[in-house]
This record gives C-alpha cells, structure tokens and sequence, in this order.
RNA sequence: GCCGAAGUGGCGGAAUGGUAGACGCGCUGGAUUCAAAAUCCAGUGUAGGCAACUACGUGUGGGUUCGAGUCCCACCUUCGGUACCA
C-alpha cells in the first residue's frame, strides 16, 4: 500500500465532521485551555501560504494539549465588517453581505484543507446581526457608564447624576474632559441638552468635536492606528485634521492600568514596550502662566496652562509656544500681528501631514505680540505660535526652554530669542541634553542643586504658590470611535430634536444595517446611512445615528464569544465566561500590538469592573508570529528619456533561473497594464538579457502581496503534497516568531520524510510490516530521544526543530529497520498534532477504532537515555584535537588520565608542560598548557 | 533621532558558556533505468594536500573565561515599531 496523502486525508476530514471530533464542551471537569488565533478579515484574495502559519502553530499546540489531556477551546471566526467590501461594493454595485460571505465561504474551504481542529460550532462574524447585538449592547454600556479615579473602576452614569443632584461637580474625581466647575443648583437649572453635554463630558463612550484625521478619498474618518505616514493604511490615501462632531471611546481613563497590567502579561519584551511606548506615561508639573497685561489683547484675563516634565528649568524658560490650533492664539494675538499670524495659519493649513513629518528639522512659527508673565520672577516672554507644539499633547502650550532642549534651541537660533543657560554639565561630560544630570546656575532659590533635586524643590513652591500641581500625562489619545461608512455595526443611538443622545433599550437590539443600494459617501461628511430616510427617521421626530462603528468595536471582544458562541440572552453566560475565563495563548501579527490588544484589553478591563469577566486581562500570553515572505521577480526596465520604472512580474511565468522568455514577456500586458509601457528592444532598455531569448530579473524576497504577484496560494501545496506535509513544511521552515522567505522546493524533504514514516509500516511491495516483537534498547533509545525532544520543543514552541526531531527518528528507525509495533504506536501519537491525517491512518492500521486526536501524549522516560559510554571532545587550549568514546561513570581524574593517555594528546603536548586539565563529566576534556 | 529584534555554508536554519553548521533544500559522484522521473548509497564551510592532516572560520573591533555563535563594551548593517510627546 503506497501512502496517498489525497486519499487519505480526505477520509479523516469526513470522519472527524461526522464523529464530531472537534466539538468542545463548556461542561467538563478537565482543565480548560483556550487557545486562539488573530482571526482573519475574509479579504478578496483569499489565503496564501503567510497566512496559515500561526493557525498551524496554535493547532499543533491546541492538539498538543489535548492529548494532555485538557479541555481546549480552539475556535475561528471573522473579522467581516471593513473597508474593502464597501470599496468593492461601490466599484460593483455588489452588497458587502454578498461578497463578505462568499469571502468567508472561500476562507473556509482553504482552512478545512489543512487539517485544523477548529470547532466550527462556535463560529463568530462580526457583521452577523446575532453577533453584533452585542457589540452595540457593549457599546450601550460603556455610553452609560463613567470612570471614577478615585475607586479606579468604571461607575454606572446614574450614580454621577446622584452626586450632580446633590453637590455639583466639584469633588468628582473623573476621567473627564468636562472643564467648567458646576453647583448642585447650576445642575438642576440645566436644560436637557445641557445636562446631557456635561455627562458626555464624563461617559466612556462620548460624543464631541474633535480634531480627526479626514480621509477625502474613504469619504471617512480614520483612527489614528489606521494612519500610518500621514496616509491611509488601507489604500495610502492623503488625510487631513478636521474638526468633527464624533463618538469616541475614553481609552484614556485606563491608560495607567493598561500600563501597569502589562507586567501580568507573558507577552514579548518588544511587544510590551511598543504598547507601553503608545501609552506614553511622563510625570511633570501642569502650571499657569499669566498674560502681561495689555490693552491690545482681547482677553488680558487668560492664562496659559502649560504641562512641563521638567520645571527645574522654569529660569530658562525664554519664550512660549503654543500650537496654532490652539483657542487662546485668536484671543491674544495683537493687531500690529493679526496679518503674520493669519499668514502662518494658511501656511500651517496647506500642510499635509506628510509635509509635516518629512521636515522635522525645519522650524517654522510666527509671534501673537502678546507676553507672558514667569510666575516666579515676572519675567515678560513673548508668546509665539509653531508647528512643532501638538494640540492634542499636554496642554497645546510649552514654557520654551532653549537651554535644555533640542527643538526649544533650533526654535530660539532660527527667531533669535533669547538663551539663558540654567544647568551647569560640565561635571558631565558627554551627558546629552535629555540626561537630567548638573547643578542649576541662573535659576534664583533653585541655584546650586542637582537637577533631581531641583524638581522636587520647585514642584513643592509651584504646588505652594498654588500655580499649578504635580500632574502624569499620557500620550495615549482617546480612540475616535465613528465612521462615516456603510459596512460596519450602527450606533444604537437615537437623537431628541435637541439632539440629546438617547440609547437603545436592548428590546430593540441588534439595530440591525438598513438594505441600501449605493454605499458611496453622502455629501458633506454624511455617512451612506444617512440616505436610508426611513430608517433614520423615527415615528417620534427622533433621528438614528448614521455614522457605524470602526473595525475595531467586532474584534475587541470576539474571544469572549467564542465562549458561548449561540447565547441569544447575553454576550456570553456567567457559567461559560467563568470556566473558560481567559485566553491562555494567543497567536497573531505584531502589526496588531497597539491597535487591536490595546482596544479589546480595555473592553476587557471594563467588563471587569462591572463584574461581567473574570479576569483583569483577556491574553496570558501572547506569540507572535513572523511573516512569510514571498520571492518576487523584479524587472528594472529605462524607458526613453531616462525615466526608470520597477515592475515586478509574476513568479508563475518567471523560470528556475529566474528569467522569462520573450514569449511570456509578451503575454504580460494583459496581466498588468504597465507592460503596455515596455517593448522589448523598442523604446527601452531592459537591464540583463541572457542569450536574447530570456530577460534576466532580479529576485527580491518582500511581502507576499498580489499586487507584488509573488503570492502562493495554499491549496496548491495541498493538492500537490497533502495538508500533513504542507503543515509540517510551514513550520519546518524556522523560527514561527521570524520572518523568512517561502521556498517551495524545499517542501520535498518533509514530503520524504512522511513517505518514509509510511515506509516503516508498509514495503515497496506492500506488504504490512508492524510486529509485536520487543523492542531493543536501541530502538528504545531512538524513540525516547524523540519524544524527549517533541515534547520541549512544543513546549517552547520552537515547531521547526520538532520536524527535524521526527526526520532524524524516521531515518534512524529506518537504518535499525525496526517496524516494531511498540515503538511506532508513540511515534504515531507524538506526531499526531503535526500531521493529524496520516497519524488517523496510521492510528487505524495498528487496530484502534478510537481517534489518536484524544489519545495519550506519549512520555519520555529517562532510563532509556543513559549511555554506556559517552564521547568526549579533548582539546588543547580550547581547541578540539581528538574525540573518545570513554565509559560513563569515570571520575574525572580516570577521565583526565585517559585524555593525558591518548596518542593525539601526547603528540599535541610534546616539549610542554601540562598547567591544568578542566573535566566536564559527561562533557568534555580540556587541557591547559 | 529614539525603542525593539536580528546578523552563522550556495539557501532555510540548528546549537543549557563546552565537538559550530543538526535537520532539510541545492549541488557533486555512484547504483537502478533503454532513458527520464522517483528511489537508494556516498560526499559537500573555505583554503592547501593524493592522503593522514593543517590553517582559517558565526557582521567588525576590543574584553571576560581553561573554553565565547552564546556573556560584557564600542561600532557597522538589515528588518520592525515610533516620530517635533514638552
């Protein structure tokens, strides 16, 4: 019987539907493990080979702990809602549930191909009205609901009203952006509107102008995750800062628990700081600074509040900036420089982002004519306007201290204001600016002190003086929460005719999308919703919300449902949120590490405080895995008139040398119009021709992209090999955390590999081959090794060296010619999680009508790996000269007078004096001379 | 600029401070075949030598150690994140 991998592993997929193998129960009294992959946007494309290789790892460790007997969850769903169905939609005219669901059809049929023990009973999609009902109900709750800093936990909105009633806003302690202090009386003479402006102010989930980043092109706001280089990530379209009317999600308000729980958390070193990195935690002083009194400002009265990490250097402190879009910089601008501000302004306005960021060492600004005043010594500072001050960071406003800081100085040379040393470093040398290192000279009460010393010092008088108060800032912005498109989950929100927002009672949930036929953008900013007239427009002269959610709102809590994947009654039961509790590994990208993890992480903190999840954090641990890289073939071609162009032609037409004919060359017009461009020996030069029937391209191992046609599609490999090799091939090659580049031709080994395994059960002529004879400790020894190895590579997941692991047993069985049914019935059961079809087979051959998937894993046991004699490396000075198999169990001293004994050795001493010996027992031998 | 990860044969990669290059691809030679594919056997870091063997070898330069791919310091390169964060 020859191994047939199609055969076969079609067999197992039916038996494992049928048998239900896969089907998890909430109800079990082994111990849960819930491991979980990013699960996928269902794109247009398709799989390819990339996108298999964290659902293979986490299969293999999801078996791997099966077999040990756990209870594991393992599910896959999508992440159905987003951009490019809607793209698509508008391009074709085709719904975005239609061809959202003939993508996931497609993703299901690629991943059943492999071999996953998905349990597809708890299947998610987040545009699934079952599913999003619950989106839009957690949406309700963070809407109703408010962050108290002093109890650090979210409270019922209710419970603020109370305290409004009673005494006003005054002692309320809330991750807040409400500003203005109001009495219990102000409150109760509050009009509705009013009213509900202020709980806005303080709900997690909140409503408010906000500069945004607009993308012309999307017709739609972005996050500022989803902006990557001043352009879109999704399309690389230009965006813009707009001031908008948006819901957002007070991320804010956890900024410091999501920072500190990062250390309870098994994620990477590097991924921990990228998130802490986003969250941006810096502890100052917020301080005033008063405005020099003057008849042309028009509001003498304000102040500029300032947030400074460093007011020790208050003394130095030359000029202030403010950010152009700050709301003082129209009250305080003097007439005589109304025209230089108004000038800057436009200027600022034309500026891209991207203009913005590709020039950071440029200056640029312009003066208010308006001073400020130094708290401290009343010193008159000129208050200027730049660029490089950020409206949304701190306050909008610095005290500009040229002295002790890089952009302050740049600023002061270009304008030529003023630079008053106040740290004396020359007891440091080659102490940088940033170094918060010298003694303070020019700075009044502070004169003398070390710089540490010196804040504290200063942050006691500020905090005295009553200017101003210690204060921790976060970088961390709060998550712009609307969209002004079609597919996406819509806001169970109505408004009143005063445009009070009010929420849905969950009678009326899901608030399910209305049918439309065209998805573009309306005018004006408006949403595709707000065309839905009918839909918008309620009986009681109310309106529904017409923006939707973000991509975001799906994916920040689709583990839990997972859970308890078919509750129509809650987003998932007490009983199953407490049994499962929290993911135990979770395998995906690094491209998610602030955007995704940050945003479900909070959710789960949320749902934390109101005692709906069990655990402060919903991943223990986290793997990321690296990308598969594709090899695509790259033709550099000069066009007339020297304008060079890269193209890059796809890897199916390109040869083993990677050449394409001329013939093929001429088939690619109508693959990528580009080509029309490019005639061979006409009007361009094309780099490398070999032998004039061939152009010589450039290999270049980039991402696998279709516009990059490098792309290799999984169920080719499938077909080709079986999803056993395919499997084991993807992790054979390397570290699952690296990037590395596919190389289809290697596949060839672990197809070998799996042939010869089969081999060990059946001859060439098919004669079965299994005996019950006792195996010999050799034999033993062989299969031990392996388990041994198996079992602390999963462990560590370090996949690629358990395949090797497996290679070297087969081949070293092979050469004992041991076909012994003690020996392969392990082997069988450790390779199961890898290659799950062949190990049914095999599984079946040797006469067990039970699945191997819910077998024992197999355990090593040490007696089998002592070793009678053990080979010793002896070197000279560290270098290897000879290697001896000597007996175990020799002392160091017998050790050492064999090594001193041995011909090589002796030949290697000759005229020296032996200083030293070092002895490893069981190691190696060393010799000094 | 800052933060993080990584630099090992022709290629993917392996190696608790203790035999560098496991395993696989590729390549070379041989067996089988009319031939090819497939399969099997042997070899394969570089240089020199018929060979035994010798020298050199883990990005570069130093250091610690009996012994360094692995630890420490400085630098170079590549990739990922971030970007005027006060």
């Amino acid at each position: 019987m020859e191994y047939n991998p199609r055969e076969i592993e079609k067999r197992w997929k039916t038996w494992w539907d049928d048998k239900e193998v896969y089907k998890v129960s909430n109800d079990s009294p082994k111990p849960k493990y819930y491991v979980l992959d990013m699960f996928p946007y269902p794109s247009g494309s398709g799989l390819h080979v990339g996108h298999p290789l964290g659902y293979i790892g986490s299969d293999i460790y999801a078996r791997y702990k099966r077999m040990k007997g756990f209870n594991v969850l393992h599910p896959m769903g999508y992440d159905a809602f987003g951009l490019p169905a809607e793209q698509y939609a508008i391009q074709t005219g085709v719904h975005p549930a239609k061809s959202t669901a003939e993508n996931i059809a497609r993703y299901r049929e690629q991943l059943d191909k492999i071999g996953f023990s998905f349990d597809w009973c708890r299947e998610v999609q987040t545009c699934d009205p079952k599913y999003y009902k619950w989106t839009q109900w957690i949406f309700l709750q963070l809407f109703q609901h408010w962050y108290c800093t002093d109890a650090k936990q979210a409270h019922p909105i209710g419970l603020l009203v109370e305290v409004f009633e009673l005494e006003g806003n005054a002692r309320v302690n809330a991750a807040t952006s409400q500003e203005v202090i109001f009495t219990a009386l102000e409150w109760r003479s509050m009009t509705p509107k009013e009213k509900d402006d202020v709980l806005m102010n303080y709900r997690l989930a909140y409503r408010k102008t906000t500069f945004v980043w607009w993308c012309e092109a999307l017709g739609t706001v972005l996050a500022n995750d989803e902006v990557k280089d001043g352009v879109s990530e999704r399309g690389g379209y230009p965006v813009e800062r707009k001031p908008m009317l948006q819901w957002s999600l007070r991320i804010t308000a956890y900024a410091d628990r999501l920072l500190a729980d990062l250390d309870t958390v098994d994620f990477s070193d590097s991924m921990k700081k990228m998130q802490s990195n986003w969250i941006g935690k810096s502890q100052g002083a917020q301080l005033f600074f008063k405005l020099a009194e003057s008849s042309e400002i028009r509001n003498p009265k304000s102040e500029i509040e300032i947030f400074t990490t460093r007011p020790d250097t208050i003394f130095g402190a030359t000029f202030m900036v403010l950010a152009p879009e700050h709301d003082l910089v129209k009250q305080i601008t003097t007439p005589a420089q109304a025209q230089e501000i108004a000038d800057y302004l436009a200027y600022v306005n034309t500026r891209s982002e991207r203009d913005r960021m590709s020039e950071t060492k440029e200056v640029s600004g312009a003066f208010t004519g308006a001073y400020a005043l130094n708290p401290f010594n009343g010193a008159k500072i000129p208050v200027w306007i730049a660029e490089y001050v950020l409206k949304d960071y701190g306050t909008g406003a610095i005290m500009a201290v040229p002295a002790d800081d890089e952009r302050d100085l740049r600023f002061a040379k270009k304008f030529k204001l003023p630079i008053v040393e106040i740290i004396d470093k020359s007891m440091h040398p080659g102490a940088t600016i940033e170094d918060k290192l010298g003694k303070m000279v020019n700075s009044d009460f502070l004169d003398g002190m070390e710089v540490m010393d010196a804040i504290e010092a200063v942050l006691q008088r500020i905090e005295g003086m009553g200017i101003g108060h210690r204060k921790i800032n976060f970088k961390l912005r709060d998550a712009i929460y609307s969209r002004q498109r079609y597919w996406g989950e819509p806001f169970p929100i109505a408004y009143d005719p005063d445009g009070v927002a009010h929420p849905l009672p969950l009678s009326e949930l899901p608030l399910e999308l209305p049918v439309l036929d065209d998805f573009k953008p309306a005018s004006g900013g408006k949403a595709p919703l707000a065309r839905a007239e009918d839909w918008v427009n309620l009986p009681n002269g109310w309106r529904r919300e017409t923006d939707t959610m973000p991509g975001f709102a799906g994916s920040s809590w689709y583990f839990l449902r997972y859970m308890d994947a078919n509750n129509d009654e809650e987003f998932a039961s007490q009983k199953a949120l407490n049994y499962w509790k929290d993911v135990d590994l979770y395998v995906g990208g690094t491209e998610h590490a602030v955007g995704h993890l940050m945003y479900s992480r909070f959710w789960h903190k949320f749902l934390y405080d109101k005692g709906l999840v069990p655990t402060k954090e919903p991943y223990k641990k986290l793997m990321n895995q690296g990308m598969i890289q594709g090899k695509s073939a790259v033709m550099e071609v000069t066009m007339d008139g020297g304008r060079s162009l890269e193209l890059h032609v796809p890897v199916r037409f390109v040869d083993d040398e990677w050449r394409i004919s001329l013939e093929n060359f001429a088939k690619l017009t109508h693959i990528d119009n580009r080509f029309e461009q490019v005639e061979p020996g006409t009007h361009v030069a094309i780099l490398t021709e070999a032998g004039g029937k061939h152009i010589q391209l450039t290999q270049r191992v980039e991402k696998m992209s279709k516009s990059l046609h490098n792309v290799i599609n999984p169920d080719e490999m499938v077909e080709r090999y079986g999803a056993d090799c395919f499997r084991m091939y993807e992790m054979f090659l390397g570290p699952i955390e690296q990037a590395k580049p596919w190389d289809t031709k290697g596949i060839s080994g672990v197809s070998g590999f799996l042939r010869k395994m089969w081999g060990l059960f059946y001859d060439e002529n098919g004669q079965y081959l299994v005996t019950d004879a006792e195996p010999t400790q050799d034999e033993l020894k062989v299969l031990h090794a392996c388990i041994k190895k198996v079992t602390e590579d999963i462990e560590r997941f370090s996949f690629n060296t358990c395949v090797s692991g497996f290679m070297i047993c087969v081949n070293e069985l092979r050469s004992l010619n041991c076909s012994k049914r003690s020996v392969l019935e392990p082997l069988v059961k450790l390779i199961a999680p890898f290659a799950p079809h062949i190990a049914e087979e095999l599984w079946l051959l040797l006469g067990h009508q039970t699945t191997v998937c819910l077998a024992d894993y197999p355990v090593f046991d040490e007696k089998y790996l002592v070793q009678d004699t053990i080979s010793y490396p002896v070197s000279i000075n560290g270098k290897k000269r000879d290697l001896v198999d000597l007996p175990a169990g020799m002392s160091p001293l017998e050790l050492e007078q064999a090594a001193l004994d041995l011909d090589t050795v002796k030949k290697w001493l000759e005229g020296q004096a032996v200083r030293k010996v070092i002895v490893v027992p069981g190691r190696m031998i060393n010799i000094v001379v």
